[in-house]
DNA sequence: AGGGGTTGCGAAAACGTTTTCGTGTTGAAA
DNA sequence: TTTCAACACGAAAACGTTTTCGCAACCCCT
């Protein structure tokens, strides 16, 4: 076993100071090609490389960043890091990544973690809980000492930072506005309980279209999920009323749970019904059918993260106090689920 | 803005030397009462945290586990992942985390940029250029280093190292075994090319399994695909032979991706052609018919892989040169995709 | 020969910890 | 009064870097 080889080791065999040999191997004109030369050889041979640790405190800089979000087992999350992990990449930076399970105590924890030195800043969308409470000091905190923080997706207005968000309500709004041209007007909506801010939003949107469409609302045709265990009941009391002729679902499992229930009644989507979700995920595109669903472009949303990140990390002449929050577009992807009237 | 607080601001602002507060907040006895609980009361006021980076150079230990895997869009190493941070959270480990995207060059560098002192250890799984160039001398490497590795699913033989696997040829044989039960003699495989380790040591499985039932092995039975991109010609000749009457698929892609080409042809799954597939993931699930399939327990494999490296960080007593493979039980989940004949 | 500039290198500080060892003060025992 | 232990604390080294500064040695010019 040959460990790695340090400044010291290599300055001792070759009898010089340490000093010498690190100004040798960064090419410092100080030395004299002799030295240089020689050192140099005697570092690659022993394949030296610089102690990322002792860098990072030296410079007081890790180059990493911390990723935190609720769970990784979900197509969307998982697009969003790995854009996240493209811009890192390019950029010389590591990305250390924590899950929150949707509990507010593990996002404090991992977050007070993390902000003990091992990264530079954060790329966070909020926990279910952290949501519910509204308690958010612990990013405030961070903040404070001087990390910055990017939040995607699920975000807050009670905290200043850089954010990255599609524009829910526009996006719903857009996805039944096409439901009403292809000639539905009653449609349905299965969303989230309010808390959950981007299931508000979408709701907002489904609202707004069917209003500029004069269109009433029917509080029968919105279905609130809390949790997605048993949400098929509610799903199929909905179907089985027979009430509607399209559903708007704000994420892809509603939709291929309202998708599959109506096949069990003997319903036939798109022809029957049709159904449109969000994200556009691996349910989405393989269901049969296939989704029409709005596209959220998770790559996309954590290249825009990492981007706005370390433009702040890299921005030395400090407090440009000026938060931007990015929207990404979003785009109605027209699959199988959804035909005309 | 607040900046993080050191011993050496506590040790000034206290007029005390910075041992005494090192000493203080670790309860040592040397300590007066009088002088600890001054430093304490200080220390929770300004909020003091030891920094990680400091403490890291000092112990030389991290606290850090490196994963790196080939992409982690991709349902199976999104649940391994999850496993792994499970385990790595309870032990208060961080785990960092690098996308090879199925490049040889990309896994290289990353290796290499986590062993210079950021990481204690690796849990990793081949990219398949470093499975087709069989070079594994950057594996190798870390470990001559002293760095621990643990290789889980797509493995090899040529490093020695603590392994995660499941019984790959087993799984396969069981899953066509199955098949054969449910009085189907055509079995179609849709794998992929040898050089993935997994996807050759089904294909092992798929054949054994016919010999130890007597039927003979049809070569046009069996497709390989280079790229998950152009699958559809191949499987649509396969479909349309009609030479087959169940088909047992490497991965869920494949599976899905028979299913709906079949139904292209007016072929039902799975009352015209049974289907399996291989992983548990949201495909399967949510796929209409649902889809028979060979479970992997993702989680699982993560756990016992960040288990296992955890293990012999922890053990300080050097050297233990026992390697062992670890073997995760798989099971078929049967859905709606199969039937009997 | 003396002064000034260049060249080549080393000492030391700094980043934030922990820990070992030393040391000065106190109190009690001889 | 002297001696010694116990007590309370500080100095310094160590982890592995980078960088600033200082300092010799040499050469060149007058």
């Amino acid at each position: 076993m040959r460990k790695k080889v340090t400044l010291k080791q290599i300055a001792r065999e070759l009898d010089v100071s340490i000093s010498t040999v690190s100004k040798s191997l960064r090419d410092s004109h100080e030395i004299s090609e002799d030295t240089r030369l020689k050192v140099q050889a005697f570092a690659k041979l022993y394949n030296y490389k610089p102690n990322n640790i002792a860098l990072s405190l030296k410079n007081k800089k890790t180059k990493t960043i911390g990723i935190i979000i609720p769970e990784i087992v979900h197509h969307f999350f998982a697009t969003v890091i790995s854009g996240i992990e493209q811009v890192a990449n390019e950029n010389g930076y590591n990305v250390i990544v924590c899950l929150s399970d949707e509990s507010f105590d593990k996002e404090v924890i991992n977050l007070e973690m993390l902000a003990n030195g091992s990264t530079d800043g954060f790329i966070m969308s909020l926990s279910k809980e952290t949501q519910q409470k509204k308690d958010f000091h612990h990013i405030q905190e961070v903040i404070n000492q001087g990390m910055p923080v990017v939040l995607f997706d699920r975000v807050t207005n009670d905290v200043f930072c850089d954010k990255v968000i599609i524009d829910d309500k526009q996006a719903a709004f857009d996805a039944v506005q096409f439901l009403i041209e292809q000639g539905f007007r009653k449609v349905a909506l299965i969303t989230t309980v309010d808390y959950v801010s981007v299931g508000k939003l979408r709701t907002d949107g489904y609202k707004e279209a069917l209003k500029s469409n004069h269109i009433a609302i029917d509080e029968d045709l919105i279905i609130k999920i809390e949790d997605i265990e048993n949400c098929a009941d509610k799903i199929e009391n909905l179907i089985k009323s027979k009430n509607c002729d399209a559903i708007f679902a704000v994420n892809e499992l509603f939709a291929v749970t309202a998708i599959k229930i109506a096949a069990q009644h003997n319903l036939n989507v798109p022809n029957d019904i049709s159904v449109i979700g969000f994200t556009d995920g691996i349910i989405s595109q393989f269901s049969t059918p296939s989704i029409t669903t709005v596209s959220q472009n998770g790559i996309k949303m954590g290249r825009k993260s990492a981007q706005m990140l370390i433009d702040r990390l890299e921005l030395e002449d400090e407090e440009n106090e000026q938060y931007t929050t990015e929207i990404i577009e979003t785009n109605l992807i027209i699959r199988e689920s959804t035909t005309t009237k």
